[in-house]
DNA sequence: CGTTAGTTTGATGGTCCTCAAGCACTGTGG
DNA sequence: CCACAGTGCTTGAGGACCATCAAACTAACG
């Protein structure tokens, strides 16, 4: 297999496991429909005939919930190689809604191809599962930051989870990486005001540990900014399955 | 079948679905062996030969994770018919660890066992999806609040979220049930101090809409505070499957 | 009856929000 | 080519919300 084909999607899951042939041809195929949603422009899931999981294969987006207040809580953002709404395909859940933050391909995996999926392929099942337990891991630390942590360790814990995701598809390195969220998107995820986040980078960058201009975002001391966080990645890759 | 010898467990699942004779068997089933956990011993699952997971039948549990500096941020809140350890039973994750609030007995299903149950009852199957899809639900949930509710309205939705699940066990009507939680829990649920609870829940007191005294929550004005906390149950028990 | 766990209240201060305004950059239409 | 609007970033001032520290109180329990 050709790596540098690799959809961001099989970059990721061949990182936790090794794909047979067969494997990496299902992940392809599965590139066959595509579909294109540009910024704002909210992606649906209700009233579809045929009901659909998304994978993406560029861009970024977030899922949300917005309160009666207008106010926003980003749940998740997704990046390239994320699942879209594969709970959704599965259960009519009145749950989050998805915006593009960025202009967005996703390849369209209908519910009974995924079902397919995973019969024909345990092995190939059991890496889509680890993908979902590592998604819920994230919620979980998530909840923690916003609940325990000051709002300076919150962005940088944060910035830092972003790091360690896009690299696992190739979209950054250690020194950093590009970034289209804005201060907003930040604020909305991390449970803080925008203006604030400002000042947090502000000071994140007068330390000079980490800096987010210009939509990138410059890793300057890996290690302290780590300590400072206190950052465990284990959460991110430490998980391997017990069956398979 | 004689409800009044349903486990919580099957109370939870058959409000979700009509189940079969034999469902019901494998659900008693599962209660051939029963652990007995006392308070703040923490529920373990390292380095045990055989995974397995539990179902709790009795008492409340709290799955929470500790940081370095001493805070600690509860995930979750587990009471009667609430699975324990699900994913880990299938994933070597580092995940969050377990503590019993009260005398606990919970049911232990090894791991082999469920996923025979998985191919024997898919209907059971998806019952217990749908379970664990409400869990991540109410984790969504539970990140806005912490991230975008004030501690009064957080407060309040957390008992509501609160008597509606137990209700569904049995555990609890209209006007109230019973809690074990200290102040203490709340707040570290909640991403509060406990001080703070405790002049929230005098403050909540003082509009008559709840009161948490010596054990017990006594909804004073459901609808007031249903529209107080802007509490939309439709997470928890608006979910139909697709399949099944 | 002393000990411990949990609740309650007061005082003080820090973190973070809100309001307000200015700045930089981009794309658009006259 | 430039005015202008729109979006996002930046900084300041003032204040709300909630944490922390301290201490008294209550209930449960051996």
């Amino acid at each position: 297999m050709i790596k540098t084909k690799a959809t961001p999607i099989a970059q990721k899951l061949s990182a936790y496991m090794t794909l047979s042939d067969s494997d990496w041809v299902i992940l392809k195929n599965w590139q066959e429909q595509t579909k294109i949603f540009s910024v704002d422009q909210d992606i649906v899931h209700q009233g579809q005939a045929k009901r659909a999981a998304y994978v993406l294969s560029s861009g970024w987006v977030c899922s949300y919930k917005l309160q009666s207040d207008g106010t926003r809580q980003i749940v998740d953002i997704q990046i390239p190689g994320d699942f879209l709404g594969l709970r959704s395909a599965v259960f009519r859940v009145s749950d989050h809604s998805f915006m593009p933050i960025t202009t967005v391909a996703a390849a369209v995996v209908p519910t009974d191809d995924l079902l397919a999926t995973f019969s024909k392929s345990p092995k190939l099942a059991a890496a889509i599962l680890w993908a979902v337990s590592r998604d819920e891991a994230m919620l979980v630390e998530h909840l923690v930051g916003i609940g325990r942590r000051d709002a300076e360790r919150r962005v940088a814990h944060f910035l830092l989870e972003l790091a360690a995701r896009l690299q696992l598809v190739g979209m950054g390195d250690r020194t950093g990486y590009d970034c289209p969220l804005t201060q907003y998107h930040l604020g909305d995820t991390l449970g803080l005001s925008a203006i604030h986040v400002n000042r947090v980078l502000r000071r994140l960058r007068e330390m000079e540990m980490v800096t987010f201009q210009h939509g990138h975002v410059t890793i300057l001391d890996d290690e302290r900014l780590i300590d400072f966080a206190e950052f465990d990645a284990s959460y991110l890759d430490q998980m391997t399955p017990v069956l398979g």
